[in-house]
DNA sequence: TCTGCTCTTCACACTTTCTTCACATCCTCC
DNA sequence: GGAGGATGTGAAGAAAGTGTGAAGAGCAGA
């Protein structure tokens, strides 16, 4: 999956609905799953890395504020949920986000509206900017610059492949949540995933790059879990 | 959150506006603060604690982009903005984003749809924080922080393996209820039970890292039922 | 085509966690 | 107070997960 595609499951059972979306956010370099009801949603989004879940309220079988609630309690991060819902009673917006909704839209809404609101909610609203993530201080201290791929610990320069680079982003975003193995995967290779001794082997060469020279690690095996960056 | 200690910061020139948001907010048991222009609100965002701040983008002196720029930049929390604006198109709401704004409005808006994204947004915000439970103090205050899987008691880091983690996150849930031995079963193996001399031995195994070292024991059985925590 | 870099695969060593078992101890009821 | 079930203790081995490093495949640019 490249870097600047955003990842977004539409659930939604009107169809024609659905593909007026797809054209419209294809259009902007998104990649696209869908969902036509809450079940399938829920295993979708469970097995699947999504940057941001586009979510139909009234739906068959099983409704989006009870797929919003299963999320929340079953998925291990905060996935950033967009309700579409026909109400607009203050009411209705209050259960919305109660359930744990992120931002809603009343039907009807302009695509453009919900594009921008999928960029923010997935915080890529600055997209196009150099930006550089830090973390920690001393000798923990890690910057690491998305546009330019650069990578300080400490101050020195580390020079890492793409792969490595890409995990180290991950886990710096998630920090101080552990990240499993399955989301790393899911998010460095998407639909078409490689033996998870590739994994092993790219994490074995971020940390020789990042942690060998240094004292303290700041990659933590989190076993049977993960891996979290401990600062 | 409690709606009635939501503290809201409104920014914006337009005195009828201003007023009209106050009269809102306040039947719904919001605090306020109001701030004229771009100075005065970059002024009182630092010196006072907010939970929201709404901004109007078009104001003398400094305008909304600004304001929010300055904030990211100086403060030292993330401060949740919503930012109202006259404008409409795509590129100016990426650019409203792409300054830090959590949110937007455009103008006209109605009132109800400004208060329910300031709650949204104040409790997206505290969601976000990473979970912990607690108990008791002193020498029997113990944390359990879900995203981390860090444990402490006394302030002391302690090291638990996976299951027994999960049991001490099961009775702290539940306490101070006492939780059976099926229940923890069932929770921790679901439908493939094991003997329940693992579970057994698992208890030991956080009684061991837990209690042990301290003189008062938290973890106590209630012989023919279950265990439960006491504090 | 060659070169250099990156990615994947594989084999092996090692660590952590889980389960099982044997025995000790405790509690409750008769 | 004794019998018998329930629970605590601890060690040992099984199972699963992880780290390490090298070798070769694959690919893009010179």
């Amino acid at each position: 999956m490249k870097v600047d595609e955003l990842k977004v499951l539409i659930v939604e059972d009107n169809v024609a609905i659905s593909r007026n979306i797809a054209t419209f956010f294809e259009q902007h370099n998104m990649v696209l799953d869908f969902a036509y009801d809450g079940r399938q949603a829920c295993q979708l989004a469970l097995e699947n890395y999504y940057h941001v879940i586009v979510l139909d309220i009234a739906m068959p079988q099983m409704d989006g504020l009870s797929v919003c609630r299963e999320l929340r309690e079953k998925a291990q991060r905060h996935i950033p949920i967009i309700m579409l819902t026909a109400r607009d009673t203050l009411d209705d917006k209050l259960v919305g986000f109660s359930t744990g909704a992120d931002d809603y839209l009343t039907k009807p809404f302009a695509l453009e509206e919900l594009y921008v609101r999928c960029l923010a909610l997935a915080q890529r609203h600055t997209l196009n900017q150099s930006k550089t993530l830090s973390l920690g201080k001393g000798e923990q201290a890690i910057t690491l610059d998305i546009a330019t791929k650069h990578v300080t610990r400490n101050q020195c320069e580390v020079h890492l492949q793409p792969i490595p680079f890409q995990i180290l982003h991950i886990l710096m975003e998630a920090h101080p949540r552990a990240v499993t193995r399955s989301e790393l995967c899911d998010r460095i290779w998407g639909e078409e995933p490689t033996s998870s001794d590739a994994l092993r082997s790219h994490l074995y060469q971020l940390r020789k790059a990042l942690d060998k020279p240094y004292q303290h690690a700041v990659i933590k095996t989190m076993h049977g879990v993960g891996f979290s960056l401990t600062i």
